[in-house]
DNA sequence: CTCATTGTTCGATTGTTGTGAAATCTTATG
DNA sequence: CATAAGATTTCACAACAATCGAACAATGAG
């Protein structure tokens, strides 16, 4: 990967607002037990779930903990997508998002 | 440590300019054998030396091998120190300089 | 002391980002 | 179809970031 894609990355990651957002999608898809960091960034929400590994009503759920406009945070989800840290789709009214992992790792492995 | 920290440290990272000093400090002090990313980012020079993990000289090297003013290098190396990434201390006419294991060490762990 | 080298600070310029409002598009439902 | 709710796009603008040149401060060499 070029330097100018992990810049990237880091870039959609600069943002407070938009690494909460990142925070929120990832700790409810790929935390796993005993996480100490980014516990606070749990959904409160019986519905939670994770129909593999995804995050359902993504958008609407930030909206709903966010104090931001929706259109601002329907651009912190592109800038977010575009950076390849995350992958959405829209299915009828559920819009489901999940964490790219291989971006994640690859963050990981730049930082050997 | 508080999100904003984080976001910090990315921001920091999030310009292609100031990444590759990042790299070519990281590189010349904390690389392993056999590191495949980031080979690129060594400095080409006999003298490249590692006292106690600290790259020599890194103003001079980094001004010399990338294209931009003297201002704007030191106004990036100002970045990098205030995220927490590297610390810097001049000595004389010796610039030294190191990353700061710990931060880094934090971002991995952040990512967990 | 004088001069060259290193690095910092300041001011200006140009480009980028974060944000909300309003208009628009999309999908579900009465 | 009409309406509501969800999400996107476009526009505008203030705030911020990247860069340079010039002036300046600190250090070492002759």
């Amino acid at each position: 990967m070029e330097l100018s894609n992990y810049s990237k990355i880091f870039k959609a990651l600069s943002n407070e607002q938009r690494l909460k957002i990142f925070m929120i999608i990832y700790k409810n898809c790929c935390a796993t037990e005993g996480t100490v960091i980014g516990a606070e960034f749990k959904i409160d929400d019986e519905s939670t779930c994770c129909v593999k590994g995804s995050l359902e009503k993504a958008f609407t759920k930030i909206c709903d903990c966010m104090n931001l406009s929706r259109s601002t945070i329907s651009h912190h989800f592109k800038e977010l997508q575009s950076a390849g840290l995350i992958i959405c789709e829209r299915e009828g009214q559920t819009y489901r998002c999940k964490i790219n992992e291989e971006v994640v790792n690859s963050i990981k492995e730049f930082l050997k």
